[in-house]
DNA sequence: CCTTGACTTAGAGTGTACTCTAAGAGTTAT
DNA sequence: ATAACTCTTAGAGTACACTCTAAGTCAAGG
């Protein structure tokens, strides 16, 4: 016997609005929640999980229709191994990328801020 | 005798495009650049290595109304050392926060990336 | 019985940051 | 002088990822 959640708890669990949910299930994202006899959605822990994945995708910058891409061939099956593990790996590199641009990016706001502190110190005197 | 440069060649050496420098202006990101007798704009050296550090802001993630009560308070001259100071040290801990947060969301690709890849050597068997 | 509240749908609206269009002016090359 | 090129402006349009609205269904509580 596996819980169940209702969109509500879904929502609150992932952090996503319930709109959000909608959204993504529309867009193809997910794939289509079961639903109780009276039509509301009941996310299982399986559908969790995904969707914790999902948010890993998005927060790491990519764009939902790659993201779409990843969740069809997923629903494809085991022949699309191959493929989902290109795709991850190809997204990896794009996530290390980011984070050397951010410390490039990181370095060159330390220095205008000891110039500043510099500066600062140099007025108030 | 200071170098200047058309748009064309400030989005050149810049990579924004034409219509980006002009945008830029437009919102006062950029303060209203010299103009040639035939109303063209003149982009001095000045003009570009502050266009960079907006670059770097933009690419580490500030939206362009932060970018804009930055650059608001630099025109301000020095009493203004204080301000930028602070909100340059805020946005430093968000990029740190930043580069946390997509070293996290790594290590679950990686765990995704290796699961994979057993699961592929197992299929291929 | 009536209200409250959670849910459903299709589709419209929003915010952000560009990005482009249209119409026109001035410079240079043939 | 005709074409090609670069630039100007105001304002419209686009892409993306949500985010919200309106109208309606259904079940539980008072």
């Amino acid at each position: 016997m596996e819980a169940e959640y209702s969109i509500q708890e879904a929502a609150h669990q992932t952090g996503l609005s319930e709109h959000t949910l909608r959204y993504y299930e529309r867009v193809g994202l997910i794939e289509p929640v079961e639903r109780a006899e009276n039509g509301h959605r009941r996310y299982t822990p399986g559908d969790l999980g995904w969707i914790e994945f999902l948010k890993c995708l998005r927060a790491t910058g990519m764009p939902v229709a790659q993201m779409k891409a990843y969740a069809d061939l997923a629903r494809q099956g085991d022949q699309t191994v191959g493929s989902r593990l290109g795709l991850l790996e190809e997204h990896r590199c794009a996530v290390l990328r980011q984070i050397e641009q951010l410390r490039q990016h990181l370095a060159v706001l330390d220095r205008k801020i000891s110039y500043y502190s510099n500066e600062k110190e140099r007025l108030e005197r």
